[in-house]
RNA sequence: GCCCGGAUGGUGAAAUCGGUAAACACAGCGGACUUAAAAUCCGCCGCCGCAAGGUUUACGGGUUCAAGUCCCGUUCCGGGCACCA
């Protein structure tokens, strides 16, 4: 990567004069008696980067251990959710590394998109200068925070060196028909003349121009993802990693569902033949409510509709209006559901009755054939539907003896635990023997079979946009759309030009636009739009375990290192992002190009990092973003916010819990923080304050405590090195010494929290290993240190304590390992274990309960029996209080925790 | 609207397989040290009650010797809904 901020790590070859001595002395040495994060954290960082201790190939050795973390968008400045992404990453690499695995954990980023454009819009400059100043500080971010990532393997995805790769897949793709040229319907702004990405369209209207969207059609490139559709689904269950709610989200995402696809049969047609050949194709997934079927409706795209609207004004008019709106789905399934009668009829292929069909604005033409059935006994939809317009309602489908009234919908309407009725031969049967008859029926006829219908729609990539990867295509006249030959890649993007927001600035760059056929030879024009981001971020997972400057898309390291062996990222990519980089896997698969078939073995979900955005609604619509020091919050007594005005106008603003985000003024810059605390704090801080895949509402309520507990650690260290360890005689004794019980009782504590920090950091439960280690030093400062022995014991707990705190907080970790003369370098230090010689126990308290209350706890010894257990609760002052006299009915003993008496 | 999550003290949270609700912290209150402040250390800290005790995990039911945890229903909050990334 040749630009500027993207340049490889050299190897340092001489490092600073107070490294080297970091590495050879592993003796104690004098320590600073204050705890200086700053002064810390930079000689861990030189000595991390001088020895290039995080730089890392394949080593057939060890276990690997691929660690990724979802890249950053390089908006600008870090935030708090990249802190914790991040972190989370960083924490399981150091974790696995001292635990023996060859770890990779490296960095790039996902550097095209639509912010950069607007930047551009804004400040006049060109997005590529934007994007990599932006990367240039996030690095040195990053770089503060002390992530022990393989910076020699950094990418950014808008270089040519990548996103080469990008349009030789695609290339590969269009050979073997995955890729394919059809028409996409896009957000239209008509006076700005340009598309509009769906966050650009505010309540109906362009962003900029204030103007009412429109619908419109453009042919545009799409994936097949719809052929994966069977093997994306079934391979979720291998995924043992993966957490079950994004499975079923995916699984439901995919929406495969079996049902029937039928014609209705028609005569319409014009001069040209009868439309469609003369059927009218639906698909249902409850062909047992057929008989029921009272109308049809179509989308306003449909064919029928469209013949219709030839000769019926009232009906053009209405569909020139679908054509106004959303095309979002979460718009379309909330909108007010409306329609109008074409005035044309099919024919009931199983009744053979006239049925009318009528244009609905919520019958989605990329869904099946874009007309459905309409059974308003059955289906809410269709009920809501016929009751406005007034249409015949006839049940089909009884449940036990339920009487149905037109009442109001009932929840039971749509049940499939029914049987038919009203309908003919196939009265009495159950919903599966109905469907079977019905489509045996319809097949019989030659007219309809069962079908499986996904949800799923393929995978439309191109965007009228300039910052992204150019698709590799030139039009040409004569022989149309012509793929550009593979040696003729990378299609390199201009990265000088400035986006004004009225369309794709490429059109007027000729030096780019004019090229020759390479087939013919002729001027042709070369394809202006990019691809859709998600591509860049399909598959750069398998770039970085590619050798640098491999002129391969993938080579034999990556067999190496893939699968990602843990992949951690924000939950709101639960679906597109991980769905499309599954997708790509097999594809790059079927191309030749790697022999796994999923890309991500263990997938942890970070909760949202929340916080509050302020806003005004300004009569063109859309919200206008406030900075929270732009404004005065008014809140209750418990700490709820119950109002906000502007501090320049005093205006009411309303508010909204949301996900820190550039565009809504709402992002937390963590550079405050790490400056006026250290990384390690800021690190300590974040684990600690909620388990990892739990939405986290901004606050820095509790740094501070963050804080003072790192500099207690580090005073202990202090402490230890002046007064404890000098204790210490020249060969140590531990190993086999009885213990006295205050100092046994006090190890045990230690490698009992040992054992609890170990199952935690299995569980991915950081904020608990965080206490675990808090726990650690509470103990530690109160535990006798007045002896050899004590000393060495103290010896053993804080070295556990700082091996257990060193992937949370590595700097602070690093330093004092070094200069209490643990070792050279904690990173090579073994991962603790807790031993069965410090756990043993001799007694254990149980808990007493009379008829599942409470009363009291008694002390047994740790091999007590059931029956002596019972008698001794049974005889327990609490117990006989609280049994009154009465009895035992019943006594539950659960070995190690309670005795429950039931009287 | 549909799909997926979540809700526990003043606050962030803990509770591993249905078995001590509130660990560990933050904030607060009281005290020690200090000329003072900061820092540090000690103590208290769900609610009601003088106490004994009672009571508490969004709301309403249910299963169980035992429910924050399982089941049914409801409310509110967050994520996604295919061109934000």
């Amino acid at each position: 990567m040749s630009h500027q901020g993207l340049e490889r790590v050299k190897p340092a070859t001489t490092g600073p004069v107070y490294n080297a001595r970091f590495r050879t002395i592993c003796t104690p040495q004098p320590m600073q008696d204050k705890y200086l994060p700053a002064d810390i954290e930079r000689a861990a960082q030189q000595h991390w980067d001088s020895t290039e201790a995080f730089r890392v190939a394949a080593d057939t050795t060890k276990p690997k251990y691929y660690c990724l973390s979802m890249f950053p968008y390089p908006s600008g400045k870090l935030h708090m959710g990249h802190v914790r992404n991040y972190t989370i990453g960083d924490v399981l690499s150091r974790f696995h590394k001292m635990k023996g695995f060859n770890v990779l954990q490296p960095m790039g980023w996902d550097a095209f998109g639509l912010p950069a454009e607007n930047a551009a819009i804004k400040n006049q400059v060109p997005p590529a200068k934007w994007t990599y100043d932006n990367i240039a500080y996030m690095k040195q971010q990053l770089k503060s925070l002390g992530f022990a990532i393989d910076w020699s393997r950094e990418l950014a995805t808008c270089t040519p060196e990548y996103y080469k790769w990008n349009q030789w897949l695609f290339l590969r793709m269009l050979e073997k028909g995955v890729a394919e040229r059809k028409t996409q319907v896009v957000n239209w702004d008509p006076v700005d003349q340009t598309v509009l990405a769906n966050e650009q369209v505010i309540d109906g209207r362009g962003w900029r121009t204030g103007a009412l969207v429109e619908k419109r059609e453009i042919p545009g490139y799409y994936l097949k993802i719809t052929d994966y559709a069977d093997e994306l689904l079934s391979d979720l269950d291998e995924l043992e990693g993966w957490p079950e709610r994004v499975k079923l989200m995916q699984a439901n995402w995919i929406g495969k569902s079996t049902g029937v696809r039928f014609a209705f049969s028609h005569t319409v047609g014009d001069e040209n033949g009868l439309i469609g050949d003369g059927k009218m194709w639906v698909f249902t997934t409850r062909a047992d409510t057929i008989m029921g079927v009272t109308f049809c409706a179509v989308a306003a795209e449909h064919p029928l509709a469209l013949h219709a609207a030839k000769s019926n004004p009232e009906l053009a008019a209405f569909i020139e209006k679908c054509k106004h709106g959303s095309v979002m789905e979460a718009d379309m399934a909330t909108m007010e559901k409306e329609g109008l009668p074409t005035g044309l009829f099919v024919t009931h292929p199983l009744t053979g009755e006239q049925v009318e069909v009528w244009v609905g604005n919520y019958v989605l033409m990329s869904y099946g054939d874009g007309a459905v059935m309409g059974v308003p006994a059955h289906d809410e939809r269709d009920f809501a539907f016929a009751k406005k317009y007034k249409l015949p309602i006839e049940q089909v489908v009884a449940v036990g003896d339920k009487a149905y009234s037109l009442d109001a919908w009932q929840e039971w309407y749509g049940s499939k635990d029914g049987h038919c009725v009203n309908s003919g031969k196939y009265d009495g049967l159950s919903y599966a023997d109905a469907v079977d008859a019905i489509a045996a029926d319809v097949a019989a006829k030659n007219i309809g079979e069962k079908k499986v219908q996904w949800r799923l729609r393929d995978w439309g990539i191109s965007r009228q946009r300039y910052w992204g990867c150019p698709i590799p295509i030139i039009h040409c006249d004569d022989c149309g759309s012509v793929p550009v030959p593979d040696d003729q890649l990378p299609v390199k993007l201009p990265e000088d030009c400035v986006p004004d927001g009225s369309g794709n600035p490429l059109h007027k760059r000729l030096d780019f636009l004019h090229v020759d056929c390479p087939k013919c030879g002729k001027q042709a024009r070369r394809e202006t739009d990019t691809m859709d981001t998600f591509v860049d971020s399909s598959w750069y997972y398998a770039r970085y375990a590619t050798r640098f400057g491999a002129d391969k898309m993938v080579d034999e390291e990556t067999d190496y290192w893939m699968t990602v062996d843990q992949y951690i990222g924000g939950i709101e990519h639960a679906i597109l992002h991980l769905l499309y980089s599954r997708f790509w896997t097999k594809v790059m698969r079927d191309v030749g190009l790697v022999s796994y078939r999923e890309p991500f073995a263990h997938l942890l979900t970070q909760g949202m990092v929340l916080n509050n955005a302020f806003f005004h609604k300004p009569e063109g619509g859309g919200k206008n973003y406030f900075w929270e020091s732009e404004i005065d919050i008014q809140k209750d007594a418990k700490g709820h916010i119950t109002g906000a005005t502007l501090k320049k106008d005093g205006s009411t603003l309303e508010h909204e819990l949301t996900t820190m985000s550039k565009s809504k003024n709402n992002g937390v810059d963590p550079q405050s923080l790490i400056e006026q605390y250290g990384a390690d704090t800021a690190r300590f801080f974040m684990m600690f304050a909620a388990p990892p895949e739990q939405t986290l509402e901004w606050s820095d309520a509790g740094v501070e405590g963050a804080y003072r507990f790192l500099r207690r650690v580090w005073s202990f260290g202090h402490l230890f090195a002046t007064e404890i360890r000098p204790q210490i005689g020249a060969t140590r004794s531990l190993a086999g010494a009885k213990l006295p019980e205050e100092l046994a009782a006090f190890r045990r504590e230690i490698h009992l929290l040992l054992k609890q920090a170990n199952y935690d950091l299995g569980k991915q439960q950081f904020n608990t290993v965080a206490s675990a280690t808090m726990k650690m030093l509470n103990a530690i400062e109160k535990a006798p240190r007045q002896s050899a022995l004590a000393a060495e014991v103290l010896e053993e707990c804080f070295g556990i304590l700082l091996r257990v705190l060193s992937p949370l907080t590595p700097h602070i970790s690093h330093a004092l390992w070094l200069q209490l003369g643990y070792g050279n370098d904690i990173l090579a230090a073994a991962w603790p274990e807790p031993l069965d010689a410090a756990l043993v126990q001799d007694e254990i308290e149980l808990m007493l309960q009379v008829n599942g209350k409470l009363r009291g706890s008694l002390r047994v010894p740790a091999d007590a029996t059931k029956d002596a257990i019972e008698a001794a609760a049974v005889a327990h002052e609490a117990a006989v209080k609280f049994m009154e006299g009465k009895a035992p009915k019943k006594v539950v003993v659960v070995p190690g925790r309670l005795v429950n008496i039931v009287c």
